[in-house]
DNA sequence: TATTGTTATACTCTATAACTATA
DNA sequence: TATAGTTATAGAGTATAACAATA
């Protein structure tokens, strides 16, 4: 039980994190920035609040991702049409552009890589990591709502 | 094809990399401090360089690790017997008791996510991402070499 | 001359806290 | 009073470059 399928779940993560952070190296994109704009291709105009909490992360971070992001022509914001507080991001024709390509050659490493697998366990690999994913998603939630319990019980008695 | 399977391996990457920096919040430790008691509780006293070798990052990067991991208490510097440059890390008994802990945690977690995948579907689903794990490594490395050589070709001829 | 580890400096990602404009 | 976004500040992780001690 050397290695565990967790070690090597972790293994395909930084991997990959680490082959973006080289692919992007000398660029203004990052991983952190693909996210971004990764949610703003699939969910269309977003308020830069919903890109916080769609990424888990503080607002403040979102101003400085979209502000290079806008800079580097990716990012387009707009004032929101009713809430005069709010801004509205989109994706620019070079933003568009950049996805398109993206979710192509995402398509293109998934498929490599299930292509490695033996054609007879292709259906169980597949049904299986959605199972562990959704089970960690889970587990992870559970941990964190007994944490904040904890902390709401023990810190701040409102 | 709206969530592909390297999308799910993403996902668990993230899922488990985000716990971690929740968990170790206020401690001394982080996901990039336990990479390098991982690598030291495994391969025993280390160089440094071995460190940034085996981590894959910078020896300067390391430099900063370690100093915060003796400061805690969790690794022990001592001069390398043999060569007056070199420095031999090792784990303290705190550190000994931390990675002890920390491996059965892992196996445990391991475990539990295995158990949510159907039992006839473990054995193709433990192999399935050994592949899936050894075909990423195999095109990384294969797409770093060719970067490498490209920048060989073009900026630094020697 | 090459290697080991360090100091100096800088960039990215992230967080908290305080503030402005608007709901 | 609450929400959306920003400025200010700080800490972690990473990188390159220059340097000292040693091989």
């Amino acid at each position: 039980m050397s290695v565990t399928i967790l070690d090597r779940l972790l293994l395909i993560g930084a991997l990959f994190e680490r082959d973006m952070a080289r692919a992007f190296a000398g660029t203004p994109l990052s991983a952190a920035r693909m996210r971004v704009l990764w949610v703003v291709h699939h969910a269309g105009p977003t308020r830069q609040h919903a890109l916080a909490q769609a990424l888990e992360v503080t607002p403040r971070n979102i101003t400085a991702l979209v502000d290079v992001l806008e800079e580097a022509g990716y990012l387009h914001r707009a004032p929101h049409p009713t809430d005069r507080r709010a801004v509205l991001v989109s994706l620019t024709p070079l933003g568009v552009e950049l996805m398109q390509t993206t979710v192509r050659e995402h398509g293109e490493l998934s498929a490599t890589l299930l292509d490695a697998v033996r054609p007879d366990d292709r259906e169980a690999v597949e049904r299986g990591v959605e199972a562990i994913a959704d089970r960690l998603a889970l587990l992870l939630a559970e941990a964190e709502a007994q944490g904040a319990a904890r902390a709401a019980a023990s810190g701040t008695p409102s």
